[in-house]
DNA sequence: TTCTAGCTGCCCCAACAACG
DNA sequence: CGTTGTTGGGGCAGCTAGAA
């Protein structure tokens, strides 16, 4: 789409435009028979055929974010006529009109080229919006449950989901706590960085690589500099290589563009937008948008893990994301991140004067600026999690408590994840037993919250062994 | 900007202990 | 015996953080 085109032409598309409109219909016929010939822009057919259809050869669509007008943000009215391959989309309050023209695929004799393309991520429906014609899809593996397969026992990849939320980490940043995140890329580096995670399969382990989105990257930089051994953001990693030595890599949030460009995949499809729900539950309801969508959220996050253990060693890859892929290998998830709030980081902080006293709620109370109901909740939660000994002289009596460990900005507890490194060595025939060993990964512990408390809980949502089957189908 | 889930403060409750 | 103080729990209302 040549945009100098455009600009250059620009001149003579308004003057035929004039004329033709002069002419009525039937100068708009005669301008765009001509359209060819260059004494019209060569866009000038669609534009002007896209003004005059009929309205029975048309779809109405209303948006809301998308528009022409650029000093509005209330969305507008607009048609969408298809001509052939192409799609015209004409701003019914005159303010533009947008062309999508996808290429011809013909060589300059004017034979057909066939084309090939190659993508992980298989959204056959945008394909075929983008260039305009049918895709024959082939996939090199016979089931997505192949294609984790694929990635796991032939690359070695492995994903953990510490997040069951969406985490849009777009647009502004206000209001926006990352305590949390910081907490988990320094959880990540810790407990699986420097070589400590399965010395025989990830030898050159170190420090983490990190992908998230731009506003989050330059929120959490400066926090995370030391933990980490490289950061990016998902717009500036596509087809990079430069995190593909990293075995270690946690990717933050995930992406969406704005429900402008939905709005516009869909309009140019003919689809009408209706936003419902948030979160995992958004819906724009047509297939289009609910595909973009996914575009947005699962594509890119898949692709952003993919950057990670581009090497026969693989990479373990924490997603603070839900938005992820159904092709990827999730070993395991259960990861809790929180970021403590106000008042419990009071609280805590506060708990450290008393070192090695006991004290009891009544000693904080007065010093810390919340009610005494929250101090004795903060106090429960901190105790349970480990960061305080709780001693209970009985019913009517006050509880002591005394300070074990202070608590930083958030907690995080990681899962256990070490069963399949080792794995895929001894068993180095990809068959049935990895297929076996593929169900375990999905038969979570049943009681995750006892015991193994003591340290404030890391490494209590644990994984089962291989050894420990429980359920899931027979294998074959 | 709007919606909502979760945090927080507040008040009430039952059960108990210590004190006078 | 009554008063005061403790813990945890429920319910409720107001607020805020997160998501889009």
């Amino acid at each position: 789409m040549g945009r100098g085109a455009n600009r250059d032409g620009a001149a003579e598309l308004v003057q035929a435009t004039l004329t033709a409109v002069e002419g009525g219909e039937d100068g708009c016929r005669e301008l765009a028979i001509h359209a060819r010939d260059g004494y019209a822009h060569p866009k000038a057919y669609l534009l002007l055929y896209g003004t005059i259809a009929d309205d029975d050869a048309a779809t109405e669509l209303t948006t809301d974010a998308f528009g022409f007008d650029l000093d509005s943000d209330n969305g507008t009215n607009v048609k969408q006529v298809r001509l052939g391959r192409n799609a015209v989309l004409v701003d019914r309050n005159h303010h533009g009109a947008l062309i999508h023209e996808p290429p011809e695929f013909t060589a300059r004799n004017g034979q057909r080229n066939s084309v090939i393309g190659l993508d992980a991520t298989d959204r056959e429906h945008l394909w075929e919006l983008a260039i305009g014609q049918n895709v024959e899809r082939r996939d090199i593996h016979e089931t997505p449950r192949a294609r984790r397969e694929f990635l796991q026992q032939t690359l070695n990849l492995q994903v953990v989901q510490t997040t069951p939320h969406t985490k849009t980490y777009e647009g502004s940043k206000k209001g926006r706590n990352f305590d949390g995140d910081i907490a988990l890329v320094r959880a990540v580096a810790e407990e699986y960085g420097a070589g400590r995670l399965r010395q025989d399969t990830l030898t050159s382990t170190s420090k983490p690589g990190v992908i998230t989105t731009k506003v989050v990257q330059q929120e959490i930089e400066d926090e995370i500099e030391d933990d980490i051994s490289a950061i990016d953001h998902y717009g500036n990693v596509t087809g990079s290589n430069a995190m593909g030595e990293l075995n270690l890599g946690v990717v933050v949030g995930c992406q969406h563009f704005g429900d402008y460009t939905v709005e516009k995949w869909a309009a140019l499809a003919g689809e009408q937008v209706s936003r419902t729900g948030r979160g995992e539950a958004l819906d724009y309801g047509c297939p289009t948008g609910n595909a973009y969508l996914k575009h947005m959220r699962q594509d890119q996050t898949l692709q952003a893990v993919l950057r990670f253990g581009c090497d026969e060693e693989g990479a373990i890859v924490f997603a603070h994301t839900a938005a992820l892929h159904e092709d990827l290998p999730v070993v395991g998830d259960g990861a809790v991140v929180r970021a403590f709030s106000e008042s419990t980081q009071e609280v805590a902080r506060t708990a450290q004067q008393f070192r090695d006293q006991e004290f009891t709620v009544s000693d904080l109370v007065d010093t810390v600026d919340c009610s005494r109901r929250t101090v004795r909740r903060v106090l429960a939660e901190l105790s349970e999690m480990g960061y305080l000994e709780r001693h209970d002289p009985g019913d009517g009596l006050a509880n002591e408590y005394h300070t074990i460990d202070e608590p930083g900005s958030g907690d995080v507890e990681l899962p256990t994840i070490d069963t399949l490194g080792t794995q895929t060595r001894e068993n180095d025939h990809p068959g049935q037993d990895s297929l076996e060993q593929y169900y375990t990964w999905f038969v979570r512990d049943p009681s995750p919250q006892d015991e193994d408390r003591s340290q404030h809980g890391v490494g209590t949502a644990t994984l089962p062994a291989p050894d420990e089957v429980t359920a899931g189908p027979p294998p074959g």
